[in-house]
DNA sequence: TCTGAAGTTCTCAGTGCCAA
DNA sequence: TTGGCACTGAGAACTTCAGA
């Protein structure tokens, strides 16, 4: 069916009258021009169209833009479906091709010959639109055809009037979904030197813009933005009849069977209420990866009788994960419509009614039928949620049933349950186009940026010393294993639960009539490996981080580790009392070693906001650069008071001193595992003589805890160690050692320091810092 | 000194262009 | 049609700060 201005929404037409008129103001007031701060050079105006997915942005759009006249329209976004499906819906024929001018001319950017860029461009009457995604421009070089250079120039440049040739009209360019532009994209399009931005975007606007807005401070900005911004509600949108009316938020805490077996009992009620209006619904599986997607095709199709003939598995690099899925399934059957390169907005049309899919999903398609989603995988971005619920809501021919089930989506997802308030709150948000947008200004915020660098006098190479848990792997895996049982079936077992919270669209607000939990009898399941592992390397990042483990790759093909188990299970709370054994005897396998093959070079000292300028004294004494003769560097700051008078008297002592930044200076690693510590960076490195460097730390934060203070000062352990490195504690008072070397505090006189001597440990009082750090040999 | 926000870096999967 | 390449955003892990 083909639209035109009459059967246009009444909400649809005011945007599009609000929206032109705004072009059509500029450069007049309110609508200031705005001018690069550097260059003088006048910037394009911006505007917004904010408007709710399946609100009809692309008519609003094209009623706006015919009425410009003699121009040229880039119409870009990054995503090619949406390009392709604007391009059908404008040309000759196309649902909204009677919204423009009769002799419009309609190019798709990467069919243009140069002979259609000459006649665009020297064209001086007349409506153009050119259509083409983000990647067909924003990369470097002249790798791309649109910036070859073609004898003179490219045809960008001609785009831009910025060479022979150059076009005769203005430019205006529509981003459509628009906040999921890049700042690399904007810069690349303001080259174009268009007369205005057109944005549409159900989301706020990238950061990247707010230059082009008037106004020095982001309540200036944000009030601008507010101003050149033409705004939709979504209520209205909701009671036009273009959207669903209710959303069902259904969390399910159970199995993965199911939740996809409740998702799909959904899709069946539906089917069968469609059956009347001789319609079919669609259910979208929304997958992480194409392995996860292979997996729930073989439920949908194994255990709940889906017919695979229906199932459109949308997933790129079937054919690989094929090899890692479950053999006993019939993969045979599997129809692999992304290799086939289907339109996704073709699918329903084949007869396909579930759809395995995912994260490209988030925009550029909404299929007004897709009454079902399934999210897959517990703990998703929260946010991730919120935004594919916006491809869901549009109704049907834009007209209600009846029957409100008909006129409602519905949503199966697993997140924690304190989660699921944000998830029902971030919608809101979502579907909420009210409020005042904050932009964000580079540079504004009240953290000082500006820092600099102070050079190294000289290359002063460290060496380096690693942790190991020795050559045996067995042995560790061993470890793991002998703290694993294999559980009864029973104790693996929790029960689980179905919570249903429903928003009523066009009140925006939750109706908590409809509000349900139910009991379910199983609960989402976790293998054994995976929660050991998890709960392993939360205690210490070294037994295990994401890419990888310091077990063998074969431990987790052991029975024991692919037990599956649920939440609450008994078994989960017996392997949480084994865990803090497994990490006692871990302990005992690490240790460290002499790296003979690498160094660590002492880098240039970062000097953060160097002397700020602020009427606090204390951070003008934080800040304060400070310069030093006998140090690495030559100045240094942000040390305390005591770091300070330490640092006066490392530099009195006319040896080589330098202070030790953390986590980016020289780091020691803490042969202890699980003390939520893993390496030790002492704030002063300090060489008594060339074989000896004392690693001194003056606030004896490491004290409190015993383990660390044992382990750390058994530093100069490490065989082959070709320097000597000694650990002292500094700290002000005056101490004793008491039962197991615990350093306890006798008077406040003076200072003391701590450090290993022979097989055990010294305390030694002075009463000044600079006697003590000469007695440092 | 602790905490948490904000920024950075890396990896992964998806996307689209181009040349063979 | 296929493979290589570059780009993209999201998330995780890590780093860098400010403020309490």
């Amino acid at each position: 069916m083909q639209l035109n201005k009459d059967q246009l929404k009444p909400f649809q037409l005011r945007a599009a009258a609000d929206l032109t008129e705004m072009l059509a103001t500029y450069p007049a007031a309110p609508f200031k021009k705005q001018f690069n701060q550097d260059t003088g050079e006048p910037l394009p105006f911006l505007c917004r169209l904010k408007a709710i997915t399946g609100s009809g942005k692309t008519p609003m759009l094209a009623s706006s833009i015919s009425q410009l006249s003699d121009c040229i329209v880039l119409w870009t976004t990054n995503r090619g479906a949406v390009i392709s499906q604007t391009k059908a819906n404008l040309s000759s024929g196309g649902k909204y091709s009677k919204l423009l001018p009769e002799e419009v001319n309609i190019y798709n950017l990467s069919e243009m010959t140069s002979l259609d860029w000459e006649e665009v461009c020297n064209a001086k009457t007349g409506l153009t639109i050119i259509l083409s995604t983000v990647a067909l421009f924003n990369r470097d070089g002249d790798v791309l055809n649109v910036h070859k250079n073609r004898g003179e120039t490219s045809h960008w440049e001609m785009l831009a009037g910025d060479s022979v040739n150059g076009r005769l009209r203005d430019l205006y360019i529509v981003y459509d979904e628009a906040h999921g532009g890049t700042k690399a994209q904007f810069n690349r399009l303001k080259d174009l030197h268009p007369r205005a931005f057109i944005l549409a975007s159900a989301s706020e606007l990238p950061e990247d813009l707010g230059e082009l807005l008037p106004g020095r401070t982001p309540d200036d900005k944000s009030a601008a933005l507010n101003l050149q911004t033409v705004v939709v509600p979504t209520q209205e949108v909701a009671e036009a009849g273009l959207l669903k009316t209710r959303l069902f938020l259904v969390d399910c805490n159970t199995t993965r069977l199911d939740a996809l077996s409740e998702a799909n009992k959904k899709w069946l009620e539906i089917t069968d209420k469609l059956k009347a209006f001789n319609e079919q619904p669609v259910i979208c599986c929304i997958v992480n990866s194409t392995t996860a997607g292979l997996e729930i095709w073989d439920y949908l199709t194994q255990n709940l009788s889906v017919n695979p003939s229906r199932i459109a598995v949308h997933l790129s690099n079937v054919d690989k994960a094929l090899l890692e899925a479950n053999p006993n399934a019939p993969w045979s059957q599997l129809i692999d419509t992304y290799k086939a390169k289907k339109s996704p907005e073709a699918l329903r049309n084949e007869g396909y009614t579930h759809l395995i899919w995912n994260l490209s999903l988030r925009e550029g398609w909404d299929e007004p039928w897709a009454y079902v989603a399934y999210l897959d995988g517990e703990a998703k971005s929260l946010t991730d949620i919120s935004q594919k619920i916006g491809r869901f809501l549009r109704q049907p021919n834009a007209l209600p049933f009846d029957d409100s089930d008909l006129n409602s989506a519905y949503f199966y997802f697993n997140v924690p349950d304190e989660d699921f308030a944000t998830v029902v709150r971030n919608t809101q948000n979502e579907l909420s186009n009210e409020g005042y947008e904050i932009i964000a200004i580079k540079g504004s915020s009240t953290r000082p940026k500006l820092s600099r660098e102070a050079p190294t006098k000289s290359i002063v190479n460290l060496p380096k010393v690693s942790e190991s848990f020795g050559e045996d792997l067995q042995v560790l895996d061993d470890i793991l294993l002998s703290n694993i049982p294999l559980f009864a079936e029973d104790n693996l077992k929790a029960s689980g639960r179905v919570s249903t919270r429903v928003i009523d669209i066009r009140r925006n607000k939750e109706d908590g009539s409809l509000r349900k939990d139910e009991k379910r009898k199983d609960n989402a399941e976790i293998s054994v490996w995976e929660y050991v592992i998890g709960r392993l390397g939360a205690i210490d990042s070294r037994i295990a981080r994401k890419n990888g483990t310091c077990f063998t790759s074969f431990v987790k093909e052991d029975k024991r580790m692919k037990q599956k188990m649920q939440a609450g299970s008994p078994a989960m709370t017996i392997l949480n009392n084994s865990i803090s054994t497994i990490v006692k005897q871990l302990n005992n396998e690490f240790r460290l070693e002499f790296e003979p093959d690498q160094v660590f070079t002492i880098k240039p000292f970062n000097l953060i906001s160097p002397d700020l300028f602020t009427d606090d004294e204390n951070k003008r004494e934080r800040y304060k650069v400070r310069t030093y003769n006998n140090a690495l560097h030559e100045s240094y700051n942000g040390m305390n008071n005591f770091e300070i008078r330490l640092a006066d008297c490392l530099d009195n002592q006319d040896l080589p001193w330098c202070r030790n930044p953390s986590k980016v200076g020289y780091g020691i690693p803490i042969a202890q595992i699980g003390e939520g510590t893993s390496t030790f960076y002492p704030d002063f490195l300090y060489w008594s003589n060339p074989k000896t460097l004392w690693a001194i730390d003056p606030k004896g934060t490491h004290l409190i805890n015993d383990a660390i203070r044992t382990k750390l000062l058994g530093i100069s352990d490490v065989h082959d160690l070709p320097l000597k490195v000694k650990i002292a504690f500094v700290v002000e008072g005056e101490y004793e050692l008491g039962i197991d070397n615990r350093p306890q505090l006798r008077s406040q006189n003076g200072y003391s320091v701590i450090f290993k001597y022979n097989t055990g440990l010294k305390a030694k009082n002075y009463q000044t810092l600079d006697n003590l750090v000469k007695d440092l040999k």
